[in-house]
DNA sequence: TGTCATTAGATGACACGTCATATAGATTGA
DNA sequence: TCAATCTATATGACGTGTCATCTAATGACA
């Protein structure tokens, strides 16, 4: 038997969902059609863009939901796209320092304001 | 330059985010590990023992931020695990009825427990 | 009735995330 | 100093989602 709390949960739930997906959806589908870049590589670059230097992966991976693996997959594109660069640190050599490039601040400058409206957009919509 | 309203809007976000991953990671995991079905699978399964009969493919993809395309592969695998049944709707030959089976409908008693008890716990979580 | 457009659903190529593991460097302790 | 262990990151196999497209059935209208 379906308790009424139980209803209520799932109607959280599913309004939780939509947010996310329909402001998740609208800013990829969006940086991906101006800057070709998608949500997740956005949010790396956002997240270096703040850190300015001194940014190791490690760092990184505390500051976002996704896995390592992601990261540094979502690392490799942002690199392999002239965004970002891997600079090799010198006191840990496992470790990594991540780097805007000259394109990477400019791209992020112009996203970060696409993506600022967007969420403004969405979070403010009701569900 | 940065405004405080922005800086605002995406900790508003990271917040739904967080929730989100840390909602539908626990609960995919267990639904995972105590049922073999993953969290999409369940949601339509949801879905289907909610509309009890007259359930076409159509309406839960209105019901689902879910594409169309991954309905059809959710049901696919669905089917292939003996939990829901397609069935051929005599009035308009492209649509398909879905029904548990009485696998399903088993399967579905139980993993709902679950899953509300682990919407309970994460949504009722701080951030 | 025959053509054209539309709709329900399935499918294949592809992109991306995840898990498990690999690699290489760091650290500990005998 | 060597072996064992731990840590930072990379990588490959695999599953699932997405987009574009396909198929088949329906509807509309001449």
């Amino acid at each position: 038997m379906e308790m009424a709390q139980d209803r209520e949960l799932v109607e959280q739930w599913r309004d939780i969902q939509s947010a996310y997906f329909r402001t998740a959806g609208a800013i990829d589908r969006e940086l991906e059609a101006k800057f070709n870049i998608g949500l997740n590589e956005f949010e790396i670059l956002d997240l270096v863009a703040d850190n300015a230097d001194a940014c190791r992966m490690k760092q990184l991976g505390q500051r976002t939901p996704m896995t390592q693996s992601a990261l540094s997959k979502v690392v490799d594109r942002l690199q392999k796209a002239g965004l970002i660069s891997r600079q090799s640190c010198e006191d840990d050599r496992r470790s990594l320092f991540l780097e805007l490039t000259d394109a990477g601040r400019a791209l992020h400058a112009d996203a970060a304001v696409a993506h600022r409206t967007l969420l403004q957009e969405n979070l403010s919509q009701p569900s």
